[in-house]
DNA sequence: AAGAATCTTAAGTTACTCTTAAGTACCTCT
DNA sequence: AGAGGTACTTAAGAGTAACTTAAGATTCTT
């Protein structure tokens, strides 16, 4: 899972990361408005934490930006004042759950969970592709009934293939959304391959060839006759 | 037992939750109409303890909120006055039981127990899986029809894998359920590894298979082909 | 208050995944 | 067809996560 976290107190930010590593989420921060309106216009999040009294600017404000743009991701508002107002007004402009500072990091924890429980896969939680399919719950996926054993990173990738199928994705934007930002100082994606060659062997004979590379661009994962 | 206390006076509060603390119940609270709505909406509670006579609220609406979700937790509503009204609505709606103000923890104790006992397992107090055996009013579990000696930790872990079978549960998780939410201020989990070694010791044989390590994510307990 | 049982901390060990690196195969364009 | 770049494959090392033990704190019992 990839999150924006906007928030300028940078002790907060840092111990949110840590906290949010552990369950092997990719973190990003903005520490004022406008990087934060930057990275969300360039990059893809799965979801976004936002910290309503960011110094630079109004977070409602960037809030409004990203529903304008038509953008379904969840956002998940922090707000240091207990204002209902504040409240009535984030969930009106639909953020998706709130929470006031100080809280728990097991309770943001859960929040995003619940959050992305009911936003992403449409209270299915599962994902299929013909006859690959993949229970989110028990983070197993399976090629024709049968359970196929992939790590943390394979299991990332094979998700995030499925649910941008038929789109074409460079090495770099996979890159991106499975490692974060800190991998722009890399001047290598040479181990995606590694990845992708992994992830090819264990979907066995059929299922392995939706992985299409297209030759100077990326991967595209898609059907045969597509 | 996870139980949530939705009731605004702090001092009863406090008491009920050093009485249950007792019994080596997890205690969480929430002392307004909004906290309870969201508390329950993300975590798993097995009982809730529920006053209707919120500030902010109707804890009757509460009641309804829970019910229409379909979800199954017992709710045992309190009350300071002694309206036959109220109690009626209640357990029409689908309460378990009622308590009026004031009333002794011992009675709550017993009206907890007799909740849980013909509540929670579909009337049948005992929870299996394959030769795992456990008799919830006894504490008591069994390998192959013989009892196993598990610490109360232990006890949980178990109870908890089992009624989350086949899902993946990271140690945060696990801790937050058995812990309760003052957990995250500690920096490291590796308390979990611990335990869970000593369940997986006493689980002999075949049974200490079913947890599950799922690397860098935390574990899953379930049967060997699935 | 002492003893027993349980839980937590800590440190050493093992095992796993990810990344690096280097060699090979492939594609495209001239 | 050959050059140059791009992708694939494999194996090994680094780094991290999980496991195991035992001893130090707690908590519970008597």
């Amino acid at each position: 899972m990839k999150i924006l976290i906007a928030e300028d107190e940078i002790t907060l930010q840092e111990s949110i990361i840590k906290f949010l590593n552990r369950d092997a989420h990719i973190c990003e921060t903005a520490s004022d408005y406008y990087e934060a309106i930057s990275k969300v216009s360039i990059y893809e999040y799965d979801l976004i934490l936002l910290d309503i009294n960011l110094i630079t600017g109004n977070g409602l404000d960037l809030l409004k930006l990203i529903k304008k743009e038509g953008k379904k991701i969840p956002v998940i508002i922090i707000s240091a004042n207990n204002s209902l107002d504040d409240k009535v007004e984030g969930l009106d402009l639909g953020a998706d759950d709130y929470l006031t500072k100080p809280f728990h990091l097991t309770e943001l924890n859960s929040r995003i969970k619940a959050v992305m429980r009911r936003g992403k896969y449409d209270g299915d939680s599962n994902i299929s592709f013909n006859e690959i399919k993949i229970k989110t719950d028990a983070m197993q996926a399976y090629v024709n009934e049968k359970p196929i054993q992939l790590t943390k990173k394979e299991y990332d990738l094979l998700v995030y293939f499925i649910t941008n199928k038929n789109r074409v994705l460079s090495k770099e934007v996979i890159a991106e959304h499975l490692w974060g930002d800190n991998i722009d100082t890399v001047d290598s994606f040479d181990f995606i391959y590694v990845h992708i060659n992994h992830l090819r062997k264990k979907l066995t004979d059929v299922a392995a060839n939706y992985i299409r590379t297209v030759y100077r661009i990326g991967y595209k994962f898609m059907d045969e006759d597509m």
